[in-house]
DNA sequence: ACTTCTACCTGAGCGC
DNA sequence: TGCGCTCAGGTAGAAG
């Protein structure tokens, strides 16, 4: 499941495929995929247009066809972008194509089909999930003091808080598990009952675990692959995630899994309080 | 304005 | 072998 460390593994190994590569043309398979505008718009705008370069913003990419034009793409589940030889197979689960001026073209994969796509021209759209990302956990705005603010009010777990993509960006429910673990701080506690050392320790462990993830080619647990159908390393380096019932790697008392804001949770009843 | 729940999907893994 | 069930989870939008 593609988070932050996976997405931005797409965008690098993506980029020297794709950019300065011009859309001749896009062939839609389903549809529904395309949130904005229509699926025909889409194509017939894309049409002709240079990819110029590749941003990640949280766990969204942004591909940029012109100034203030850019496809925004986001993978959720199991959604894939595949550089793929003209001449090789086309990829399982291929949904759309982008078929490129030069010898591969682009493909969007997705076996659950959650994915979604957007074609933004000039603000001509406000996406709401992306116009109102959180910091990035990795860089200067995500401290402390932040997220002890952004705490001040919130009664819920403390694992619903770092998953809110408007409080920061690009954890999912791998990263939050491992960020949780790393900082010693059980998923259930009261979000706005930590303290000022235990908000410390969060926010370097979610910028520990993140950047980890991205060192590693980050985490395949199921489905995920970079855009050269590699997976990614990380998985060796999960203290919880996935490991219910294993011996905690740090103290051997055997992992636990209860659900927390609707998400499995794996933690150690002994190293995190 | 907050938190929690549900829908969206398909494949893997399980028990029978 | 194959059926039916549960689970996986990011986000929007509904419900509480």
């Amino acid at each position: 499941m593609p988070e932050l460390p996976e997405v931005e593994q797409v965008r690098k190994t993506l980029s020297p495929h794709v950019v300065g590569q011009t859309i001749k043309e896009v062939e839609i398979r389903l549809p529904r995929l395309i949130q904005y505008p229509t699926a025909e718009e889409f194509a017939g705008k894309l049409k002709g247009k240079t990819i110029e370069s590749i941003e990640r913003r949280g766990k969204y990419l942004r591909l940029n066809v012109g100034k203030d034009t850019y496809i925004l793409v986001h993978l959720r589940m199991t959604g894939a972008l595949l550089a793929v030889a003209k001449t090789a197979p086309e990829p399982d689960y291929a949904k759309i194509r982008f078929v490129l001026t030069g010898p591969e073209d682009l493909w969007f994969t997705d076996i659950r089909t959650f994915g979604t796509l957007y074609l933004i021209d000039h603000d001509d759209k406000i996406i709401e999930g992306y116009a109102t990302l959180g910091p990035e956990p990795v860089g200067k705005g995500l401290t402390a003091d932040y997220l002890e603010k952004a705490c001040l009010k919130k009664t819920g777990a403390i694992k619903a808080v770092i998953l809110d993509q408007k409080i920061v960006a690009g954890l999912g429910n791998i990263y939050a598990d491992e960020a949780l673990f790393a900082a010693g701080i059980l998923p259930t506690r009261q979000a706005n009952k930590l303290t000022k050392e235990e908000y410390e320790k969060l926010v370097q462990a979610m910028k520990k675990v993140i950047a980890q993830g991205i060192k590693n080619h980050g985490t395949t647990f199921r489905n995920y692959q970079d855009a050269d159908g590699h997976k990614g390393d990380n998985v060796r380096h999960l203290m919880v995630y996935g490991r219910k019932a294993e011996p905690c790697k740090v103290c051997g008392t055997a992992l636990e899994q209860i659900k927390v804001a609707g998400r499995g949770s794996v933690y150690c009843p002994h190293c995190q309080k």
